[in-house]
Order: structure tokens, then sequence, then C-alpha cells
RNA sequence: CGCGGGGUGGAGCAGUCUGGAAGCUCGUCGGGCUCAUAACCCGAAGGUCAUAGGUUCAAAUCCUAUCCCCGCUACCA
């Protein structure tokens, strides 16, 4: 096999704040199958993924767990790498932030970029309100107050290290015009050129002094590094970088990366501040970065609380380890989202590893024993019609198809290039016949034939099927026993053994599964575990969304009564919250407010942002009005408040109270305003 | 006008950059076959490619406008 160099392939390192569910482990899946592929092309590969160890969120979590941020760490980075493991992933080296040998090239990092001026000690500037002590910047203002409490806020400091973005920004963009290859996929490069380059980098803020769970910054007592600053770094400091000039030979070897393969979400720190940081480093950008898109699960987002996240040691119980890396695979595509549903895996499963691929397989070499006790031979009696040259071309075709897809990143593609493969040995079945060659003497020959033809076609599909499913693979090849072919000889055909003998008690590789039964093992597991079954997850969805349509029904029959609206079409029962006392009713303060100001909220779709005078005071007050009142629509009017409701944050603004409002059946929302003229402050009779 | 993604036969998707006969998988129906895991092979039905304009000899693909869905944000106080 020739040596074509070398490949080093990361992964974005995994986020140790908990274990990581199918959609993580996506990502180390299909880096595996490229890596994979990579060795068996030829390439000198190095594969590296691991665990980021390091912020804010770590530190509070191990807190709310009671632990130590190292104790807590070393939990959920085991957990990380037991499910790599249990995946199969062949990575070569799985770094951890927490690494001494990396935490000390962060620091020696840190100190070069600040003695080549990149890094600057300046002062995190803003608006400081001594009451929250929080910094905000301008445009978080409102009336130049504090937005939490409308406090006078005054301009302070504090110090912290700056990186110098902007003195790198031209040559990055001149990089990646001239690297059209460098952002995958290509859409993704404009939304980087036009969201950060083009309108230009501010310097960013690279250490923290409000917490210290982080590589300290070792001439700086009480600030720690920017974590994607020491996140990032990995990618060098796991083969051998020294920023002092020392690195090993594996560096020097391995560098530059030829692929970092990260989630889409992180590819603004993977295509801008890192070859920054590099470059300022003195150090070759990697060659690639490929941001793949999202493995998600169908029927709502996965979230802890509803209970229907799906891990994968968990689907890998169900369905095994290289059906699960089927699945991820396969239902990925290059550009959207992957959609992951138990339907879907089992129709996977039945149709294509079962029908297509299994019961090839074993179809061929029952035959096989059928008609000649196992014992195969090629007795080079092709048939006239061409139909023996057709399947030939595929079996030498395929691999010149997959690595093309794979050379473009195309792995699912490529997979469906190898299924594609067993589907012709099946037609190749039924084009031949053999179950009547085998009546017919004189066709002897020729049916040995066209078994060796077909097992010739399942040793090649096996081989090329390796980097998906390496343990289906290795298991096919033994059944047919056949050695993994030398990826330079599957260019053409007939590598099959000429004289051989295939196992006489073949096992079925996929067995067809039931959906019920696959359903009751999900619910036994899922029980086991302490959730909800899955029947109970749907009764529980069904009964939160009859209880919003309730809520709603209810808000509507308020929202009549208090404009008196005819009760016309509330034949319905109406659901109604628990008596409230007096004394329950009294705590609410009431009052009568004067909108003297309206604006809307730009990040939000639905909030109108009111000061409402209340006679003593004036608030501000958050409403979800905007697709029914227009701020000039607002202003001058007087509305009821509820005055001493808990403020609540939106949208990163307070709101300090509520505007009533009643909503009509079809959803329209009416400001409840006091039939006579009044004051601002005046207080609702009770 | 907050950012982003999407709307293609019953379901799930590719095709859109680089216009040139509407493809794939599943499902349905019909046929073939019996070596095999009720599997395999062939054929058929089914789509105004969200809508309306425009460019073009030619538009799913390019341009303009509109509608709808879904993520992120978190926000109907």
């Amino acid at each position: 096999m020739a040596n074509k160099g070398k490949y080093y392939i990361t992964t974005a390192i995994a986020y140790a704040s908990g274990k990581p569910h199918i959609g993580n482990t996506y990502e180390i899946i299909l880096a595996d199958a490229i890596a994979r592929f990579k060795r068996q092309e030829g390439y000198d590969v190095h594969f590296q993924t691991g665990t980021d160890e390091h912020g804010q969120k770590i530190e509070d979590r191990a807190n709310a767990a009671g632990m130590t941020p190292k104790a807590f760490v070393d939990q959920t980075s085991a957990e990380i790498k037991r499910i790599w493991d249990l995946m199969n992933t062949s990575y070569d080296f799985f770094i951890r932030t927490t690494d001494d040998f990396h935490e000390k090239q962060i620091q020696k990092i840190f100190r070069k970029m600040y003695e080549k001026g990149d890094i600057y000690l300046g002062e995190y500037k803003g608006m400081y309100c001594k009451e929250c002590e929080s910094f905000y910047t301008e445009s978080q203002l409102v009336d130049g107050k504090c937005p939490l409490d409308g406090c006078d806020v005054e301009p302070a400091s504090e110090p912290a290290y700056f990186f110098r973005m902007s003195k790198y920004a031209d040559k990055l963009i001149e990089h990646i015009n001239t690297h059209p290859e460098f952002i995958q996929p290509e859409s993704r490069k404009n939304e980087m050129m036009n969201n950060f380059l083009i309108p230009g980098l501010t310097d960013l803020c690279v250490s923290r002094t409000s917490f210290s769970w982080g590589v300290p910054i070792d001439f700086a007592p009480g600030h720690v590094s920017y974590v994607w600053l020491d996140a990032l770094s990995n990618y060098i400091t796991g083969i051998g970088y020294d920023a002092d000039g020392q690195s090993t030979d594996e560096f020097n070897k391995y560098w530059p990366a030829d692929l970092h393969l990260i989630g889409k979400d992180i590819i603004r720190f993977h295509t801008i501040y890192w070859p920054i940081f590099l470059m300022s480093l003195g150090v070759p950008l990697p060659k690639q970065v490929f941001g793949h898109p999202w493995l998600l699960q169908s029927g709502g987002k996965m979230s802890k609380s509803k209970g229907n996240v799906i891990y994968a040691d968990d689907l890998a119980e169900i369905f095994s380890v290289d059906a699960v890396r089927y699945f991820c695979i396969h239902e990925m595509p290059f550009e959207n989202d992957g959609v992951i549903s138990y339907d879907l895996m089992i129709e996977r499963w039945n149709s294509e590893l079962a029908n297509t691929m299994g019961n090839l397989v074993n179809r061929t070499i029952a035959m096989s024993n059928k008609y000649f006790d196992g014992a195969v031979c090629d007795k080079g009696m092709s048939d006239e019609g061409g139909i023996d040259d057709d399947l030939k071309s595929v079996i030498a075709g395929t691999v010149g198809k997959v690595t093309e897809k794979m050379e473009k990143l195309r792995v699912a593609d490529a997979l469906t290039e190898v299924f594609n493969l067993f589907k012709r040995c099946n037609k190749y079945i039924d084009e031949t016949e053999p179950w009547k060659l085998a009546r017919d003497e004189a066709a002897s020959d020729r049916l040995a034939t066209v078994l060796y033809n077909l097992l010739d076609g399942i040793e090649t599909g096996a081989t090329l099927l390796s980097s998906y499913m390496p343990e289906t693979a290795e298991r096919i090849l033994a059944q047919i026993a056949a050695p993994m072919i030398d990826y330079d000889d599957l260019f053409h055909a007939g590598n099959y053994p000429k004289e051989n003998k295939v196992t006489a008690e073949p096992e079925i590789l996929f067995a067809r599964l039931k959906a019920e039964d696959v359903m009751e093992r999900i619910d036994e597991q899922r029980k086991a575990h302490g959730l909800p079954t899955l029947k109970e997850l749907e009764a529980q969805e069904k009964a939160e969304a009859e209880a919003a349509a309730a809520e709603k029904v209810v808000t509507d029959s308020r929202a009549e009564a208090a404009a008196v609206a005819d009760g016309e079409g509330t034949k319905e029962v109406l659901e109604h919250r628990p008596e409230c006392t007096y004394d329950d009713f009294v705590r609410c303060e009431f009052r009568v407010g004067e909108i003297k100001a309206c604006e809307e909220v730009k990040k939000s779709k639905k909030l109108l942002c009111s000061q409402v005078d209340l006679g003593d005071k004036t608030v501000q007050i958050l409403s979800g009005l905007r697709p029914h009142y227009t701020p000039d629509m607002m202003i001058g009017k007087k509305v009821m408040v509820i005055e001493n409701l808990a403020p609540r944050k939106m949208a990163g603004l307070e709101s300090q109270g509520m505007i009533l409002c009643a909503e009509a059946p079809d959803g329209t929302l009416s400001i409840m305003v006091p039939d006579k003229d009044t004051t601002p402050g005046g207080s609702l009779i009770s």
C-alpha cells in the first residue's frame, strides 16, 4: 500500500459539562469514518479528540453537584471517553484541557502573544451600576440608566487582557478568499465574511477575573484565560507544540491539520479566532474546517427535563454499535440537519442492514453451501450477454465513487455507494438465477462462477464498509473466509481467493425487527433508567398540549367577560383556577399608570417596552403587545398595571410590572383602560 | 424588517451554486422468482417543485415580492 502522506484530523473537544447525547456523539463517529477511510487509503493518520474542561459553566455545575471542578470534570471526561470507546472510534489521542502539558503551553502561548504585543492589558470599559454590580454597554442602557433597576450608572473599568483581532483581519480575509476550500460547506464562508470580517473585528477580551476555573495567566494574578483560547489550542498542544520553539517531531510532522471537524455552531471560533491566534504564533493555518450540520431528534427538541434525550450507549444496547454508527452517518446529509427517530432507525435496519446487506450475504453463503459444500472456485465461465461484465464494473468502480464522495466529505453519500454495490449483487442473483443453473449438470461451472462473482462483490463491499461499520465488515469477511482487500486492489474485480470455502453455518448479521418489540425493549430500558416510557411521554406531551389549549380557553373567557362580550361560541366547559381568597387578592397592587414612552424591543418580535408613570414613580414594563399595538398607540394611554409583581428580565431588559390586557377568542389583545378620567397612581378600590 | 435554516408525489429527502426532459429511500398497487432474514428482482400509480410576478428559446434552479414552517435568541409577567 502506497504511503500517501500524513493526515491530521480532529473533532472539536467535547465540553465536559455532562453526558453527551446522540447529537454530540455523531461528530466523533463521522470523524472516525473519515479517519478510518484515510488510513485505508494509505495515509498516515493522526486522529485527535478530547474534552474541554474549563469555564464558568463547569465551575457552576461542579458547585451545584457539591464537587470540586477537577473531580467533576474527571467524572464527565471519563464518561465521554467511555462513550467514544464504546462507539469503536479509533482516535489516536484523547486530550483534556486540564492535562498539565496543555495548561503549561496555554500559559506560554498567552505570554508569547503578550510579549509580541498582540495581547495587551486594557480596560474592560462599560457603564457600571453599583446596585447590581454589573457592567452594561451603551446599547443596553435605558434612557442612560441601568436597565435593571433604573439607577444612575457611571463609566467604570477594570483591567482585562485583549487580543488585537483587527491586526490580522486583512490577512485572514485574504486567506479565506484565496483558499476556497478552507471553510466547508461554502455557504458558511459567506456568513463569516458578511457578518464578522467585513464589518470589522473588534478586539477580543481574552481573560476573565469573574471566575477561577481556567488556566491562570502566570504574570497576572486573578486572571484566567478565555476558554476558547484555551480550548482551540488543544489542536496544537495535543501533538506537541511548544511556544518556545521546542515542538516535537510529531508536531512538525502532522501540523497543519488537514481537517477540523466541528459543529456548525462553532464555525466562527474556528475560522476567525483560531486562525488569527495561529497567525500571532507564527504557526501555519489548518487546511480545512468543516462545520457539519446537526443530528436532531424528530418530534421535538431533545431536552433533559422532558426525558426524551437519546444517548448513544442506550441506543447501542438496543441496536448494536455498528447500527448506531450507520444511522448517524446515513441520516446526516452534507448541509442540512438530519433527523433521527426510532421509527426511522427500524426502517433503516430492516430495509438496508437486514434486507439488502444481511440477506445478500446470507443467501450467497447458503447457495455456496447447498450447491458446492461451501467450496468456491472461479471457473471463468462468464455469460455471453455482459451481465458479469456489468457486475464487475460496479465492483471495481465503487471504490472510486466512495473515494470521490469522501474527498468532498460527503460521508453519507459514500456509505450509500457501498450499499449500491450490495443492491447490484442482489440484482445479479435474479439475473443469473443460480437455482436454475443448479438443476442443470452442465451449468455447474457457470454456477460456480456466478457464486464466485457474488462473493467477490461481497468482499469488496465489506472492505469498503469497514470505515463505517468496522465490526460488521469483519463479521462478513469472517463468514466468507476472506481477508480485507488492500485499497489499491479495490480498483479491479477478482480479489476473492480463487479457491476458498465459506462458513458452513452462516450467522444472521441483522435479523429483521418488529417495531413493537423494539419499542418494548426501549421502554424496558427507559424504566430501568427511571424515565417515563415512550407512551407516557406521548401522553405527557398530549396532556401538555391540552393544558395549553385549556389555558387559552380560560384566558379567552376572561377576555370576553372583561370586554363584556357576548358569550357566543363558548359552550365548551371551561376549566377554572382554584378559588382565590380575599387575602390572596389584596396582595396584588393594581394601579392606574400612564404610558409616557414606548418603543419596540429590537431583539424581540413581540415585546414593547413602555415607561409607565404610576404617580410616585415611573417603571419600565415589557409586554408582548407588538402584534396588536404600535408604540404610538400606546403613548398617552392610561392603563391598569399590577405594580408589585416580581420583576423579570426579558430580552436583556427588566420588566417591573404587568399591563393588564384582555384577549379575544382570536387572540387579539386589548389593553384594559379606566372608563373615566383618572390620574396616574390611582389604586384599585378593594 | 434580530440571526439562521427550510417549503419538491402519502412520509422522509437529493437536485438549486454551474438553468436544458422531476430523482432517491420508505409506503401503496400489480407482476416475477423461490437461493435467502415473508427476504430479492421488474413494472405502475402518485408531484401546477409554497404563492405571484419577472428574465430566458428554456426556470425546482436566476431576479423581485409575498405567505407558511422550524431552529437560535427566550420573551406573551
